[in-house]
DNA sequence: CCCCTAGCTAGTGTATACAATATCGCTTCT
DNA sequence: AGAAGCGATATTGTATACACTAGCTAGGGG
């Protein structure tokens, strides 16, 4: 009988009411349904969640904590800015992190953990096909990523790199519509996943840093583009 | 006229009392003065610093979010115990990003810059004279650092590796009776600090990253012994 | 006509009050 | 005596209410 409170407590995962709002929040950001430069105000957030505005609050403090928003003291919560230069950096953060643990990882990746990372790619495939549908593409590129660093067992590693993916990911989706973008980084997460399974270390995290520096160097190119075109016609 | 109302606003930074709550836990934990394993109790803190449970339990979401206490969802916050492995990882990750950070800056290292380093490591060893109060030697060594990074103008590595040596910062204090290892870590410094002076960028870069890994090597040791020390006689 | 200021309004910051949940000790039954 | 269930208490989670700040607009004075 014990089980069972033990069972519900794991299979009910109560989130507070907090964390939801912060997740759900961090997924618009993410998407960009919520643009940047918006102004988060904590009632409009509450209202729209049923909420009252204290756990909204601790939401955007967290979001705040994690990079995704800045507040400003008696003036609210904004979504900053995305500019280029943020783009280098934060790519080059995941170029040192993700290949030192790649590193770590692969040599206690299960065959379990690669056909499941497979099986994401099929997915990803199955995406790109469609067209349409590009909007979980981010969550797919996370969750093979982090499938192929599961066997490192480094979570302060992954947290960081969790919201340094978390941020870019904010960009990325202006490279969407750049399907050529999205079909090189498939073709080289199958060529990283392959180097994988042969255990070839060196190898697979060389062509990861490669991988992520260009889609870095990309995505920034898009950006400066698009935000200088954006300053052609600055109203609207 | 209108300056006086510029100038008080820039003068008198009323931070909200959530980051004032949030900088003195932070500080807290990060001394020891609170220990690991602890619990916080809302309660507590909020009677303790005169305000109520409100700006407390948003200044937890935010220690959360920085890595510095974990929240158990109806159970409360706790400062995580902290493991070798642990700084292992820590010490890994700085070792990656601040030598990163440190190539970019030195080219744009000013001497006004240089020499507020040397004057932090001259406060540092007026304090290693002491012997006593010993209790900011973690502050001057963050400042040290992040002068030596300032002049790269990278603000994502920086919030990161801030949160990383606040982590790594609560493991230092037991070392610090280890007067060897801290007058090593001087020495270095004041090496580091030369190869800066002369922009000798891969020597600086070199030693800064073996300056971090052998701190945390000889801190994960300490750990090690003091953990299976504590565990030799475990009621206390 | 412009500027300056006072008051109004929207929004954030904080406190108090209430609800839900967990912990621990006690009783009770076997 | 031991274990299971129940209840009292402490602690966290959330809502409502109030206080403070900032930004804007309208009105008055130079």
């Amino acid at each position: 009988m014990k089980d069972v409170k033990k069972v519900t407590h794991t299979a009910i995962p109560r989130q507070s009411l907090t964390s939801a709002v912060a997740d759900r929040l961090r997924d618009q950001i993410i998407r960009g349904e919520i643009p940047e430069g918006s102004q988060l105000r904590q009632n409009t957030i509450a209202v729209q969640y049923r909420v009252s505005r204290i756990p909204v609050r601790e939401a955007l403090r967290q979001l705040d904590a994690e990079g995704l928003i800045t507040i400003v003291p008696n003036h609210g919560a904004l979504v900053p800015e995305l500019l280029p230069d943020d783009i280098e950096e934060l790519f080059s953060i995941r170029a040192l992190l993700e290949p030192a643990v790649l590193k770590v990882s692969i040599p206690r990746l299960t065959d379990a953990v690669l056909s499941k990372a497979e099986a994401v790619l099929g997915r990803f495939e199955n995406d790109l096909r469609k067209e349409e549908h590009i909007g979980n593409w981010g969550r797919l590129n996370w969750q093979f990523h982090s499938l192929l660093y599961s066997g490192a067992n480094r979570p302060h590693f992954m947290s960081i790199i969790r919201n340094v993916n978390h941020n870019g990911e904010r960009y990325t989706r202006l490279q969407l519509y750049l399907t050529h973008g999205m079909k090189r980084a498939n073709d080289e997460h199958h060529r990283i996943l392959e180097l994988c399974r042969k255990r070839e270390v060196n190898a697979a995290c060389d062509m990861l840093r490669e991988h992520i520096l260009y889609a870095g160097q990309s995505l920034k190119q898009v950006v400066q583009q698009s935000r200088s075109a954006n300053a052609a016609k600055p109203g609207e």
